[in-house]
DNA sequence: CGACCTTTTGATTCCAGTCAAAAAGGGTGG
DNA sequence: CCACCCTTTTTGACTGGAATCAAAAGGTCG
């Protein structure tokens, strides 16, 4: 019997639910395919640590990616006809429970209280991509850079842990695919928010945000505002 | 006591269920504001006929449309601090019951199937967003006007209604906010569309599909591919 | 028929894409 | 510890497509 934890993302109730009896353990390599797009949909998978990203294929070596999910957050849910609409792949090592679906629909009808945390889990999930939509008709590289940290600081905060420096697990490339940038303009775009003093990066993956009220203006900017 | 049709946006069950004995039907103008972005969210609404977007303002006269919703469609449930996170607003007159959170909170804990149905919307939803990102990631115009039909055609599809012409209830400017392009652009792009003979359009708000293969090779298109 | 709103069209500007090359990391084995 | 290779990231020069602004055309409703 598995006991799997439900992480309230807002970092408020770590109830312990019984998910699934039949729930299995999995791990994967850095860079590990997990699912794929268009593959018959026999299981969720409930992160215990590690990073995925969810993503589309849209020609070779260009991808569209979805989302960045963290312990407690769970994949493989969005399904079409039996299948799996998106990919995904472990940005970091990975352990994540398997859940087949049979056994997670039966465990799902038994508890009530079950569903209500999938349904709150369900609606962060809604809200974070209609961020992500929000972030991408932007068109600006700098405004996107700047909420795409804005996210990944919300989530950090979310999760519970120190908010004073934010930590991207992912690379460049994942970075870029999220916001809808060339890699290039991604480069270029966190360059320019270093020299006009808004963040401070310690390396490539560690950011502090220097200048939050410029961070905020970025975000909030009707219109080209590049001032100072 | 209200019975409220929980309409499956698969178009194949559509099960009555009691949804809360307090809901009121309210009516709404074409244009009128439903719910604002910011305001304390004292409850949910449950489209019964009409059309209505979700959006976030950006600046005076400049919207982002986050999505639009039809009969059988909830919204005003993305909440965030007891605020509402999108305003919500009537694309054409609207009929629509009023579900006050409370009562609705009520009833989800007492009625497991009401749940499941929830559950299995917000996975629509969810899958819609996605989609919604996704076009917003595809750079040409051209590509993103044709996910977008793509995106009213299987909604269509799924209310169950005729599929040889799409309805697009929205105005032109609606749809710019949704795409992420300029009014400007998307008139340039239905126009090169038409004259491409990929679709053909009967008048602004009903469009046919003439060249399928034209159209699919469009959106699946890797890169630039104007040929023809 | 006329006033107003929506949509289209035209000319210019600008930002990000692209491609290619250089630089910086990261990991491995000597 | 260093030399090496390979991957990731940055930088540079050029191109292209959409934004912008403004003006004209088309629709709608009184």
């Amino acid at each position: 019997v598995s006991q799997v934890g439900l992480h309230s993302q807002a970092g408020a109730t770590v109830r312990a639910v019984r998910l699934a009896n039949v729930a299995s353990l999995a791990s994967f390599n850095k860079g590990a395919d997990i699912v794929a797009q268009g593959e018959p949909a026999e299981a969720a998978f409930h992160i215990v640590s590690g990073v995925v990203t969810t993503y589309r294929p849209i020609a070779e070596d260009r991808e569209h990616v979805i989302s960045f999910l963290f312990p407690g957050d769970v994949f493989g849910l969005v399904v079409e006809n039996g299948r799996y609409v998106n990919s995904a792949r472990a940005v970091t090592p990975v352990k994540a429970y398997r859940l087949p679906w049979q056994a997670l629909q039966s465990d799902l009808s038994k508890d009530i209280h079950l569903e209500s945390q999938i349904i709150v889990k369900l609606l962060q999930r809604l809200r974070i991509a209609q961020h992500h939509a929000f972030l991408l008709s932007r068109k600006q590289a700098l405004v996107r850079l700047a909420m795409f940290l804005q996210a990944m600081e919300q989530l950090q905060a979310g999760r519970g842990e120190p908010t004073n420096e934010i930590y991207l697990p992912m690379d460049r490339l994942a970075i870029a695919a999220y916001v809808g940038l060339s890699p290039a303009a991604v480069s270029r775009g966190f360059r320019s928010l270093c020299t006009q003093g808004v963040i401070r990066a310690r390396d490539r993956r560690h950011v502090k945000i220097t200048d939050r009220d410029a961070f905020n203006r970025l975000i909030a900017a009707p219109e080209p505002d590049l001032s100072c």
